[in-house]
DNA sequence: TTATTTGTTATAGTTATAATATAACAGATG
DNA sequence: CATCTGTTATATTATAACTATAACAAATAA
């Protein structure tokens, strides 16, 4: 597995491997169809509980990125990804919208944040280039 | 004051006070300066309590957009804004990797957050345009 | 059948953060 | 003197995050 947590950090752990699962499949190092292990052996491999787990893929199956079947357990939701909904976009921009004000602030150009924008993009993609199967 | 809380919000109230500031500087609304009402004054004004409007302070004080002087009370930063440092860099770059991950699983491209981007960052410039001066 | 694993639910406890309510202090203002 | 300023201290309530067990129903494998 790929996720590294910070016990120390601000941002919940769930949120972190809500994050990290997500930030997985953007780089196509999991595929929809894929599957995911368990809560319980996902909790122990990384130390922590498996509520925890469990809130995560919560989370991940309520925006439908993944499905729980009774059988073959949670899996990449294997009929693609949800798309840009309206909920998305908005919080989207509001999200962007905080950083934005930071960044104008702080006398950061338009174009400058657009390309970290664009960069950050970029690393996402690339650090699943390989389009690796199984692991 | 264009400052509107939600309280039902998940965000913090002392969170969206901040932020709201520094959209207020960042539209011109506030410049160099400027005086901000008191801990005391805002509270009542917003129906909040004083240590919330302190804790905003606090954190816009943290990183160098206000000053507090025992004379003039506090006022945004006369000697300009904090520039981008490192750990603006870092933080806006965490941001926003989870962000771009999200929208590219979704299937935005790059250049549809990219533009995103600049779109939100002018909606923010033109909020405050005509560059009022007083209130 | 039995045994195991699955996701799920329930309950409880701990810790930390957010927000409120008072109260008091020192420095500056009128 | 009285008032207003930011600041500090203490206490309380509410909620979120995380953990710890326990149990259940459905599926799988012995």
């Amino acid at each position: 597995m790929f996720v590294e947590l910070d016990l120390q950090s601000e941002t919940p752990i769930y949120t972190q491997l809500a994050d990290q699962l997500l930030a997985g499949i953007a780089s196509g190092a999991l595929r929809p169809g894929d599957p995911l292990p368990s809560v319980r052996s996902l909790a122990a491999d990384l130390g922590i509980n498996l509520h925890t787990v469990n809130k995560a893929y919560q989370v991940l199956k309520q925006e439908g990125f993944l499905q729980v079947h009774r059988k073959r357990g949670v899996v990449i939701n294997p009929d693609g990804m949800p798309g840009v909904t309206a909920a998305f976009q908005d919080r989207l921009r509001h999200q962007l919208r905080g950083m934005a004000a930071e960044a104008a602030v702080r006398g950061m150009s338009q174009e400058e944040l657009a390309e970290l924008c664009r960069s950050v993009y970029d690393e996402i993609r690339q650090s699943g280039e390989g389009g690796n199967r199984d692991e």
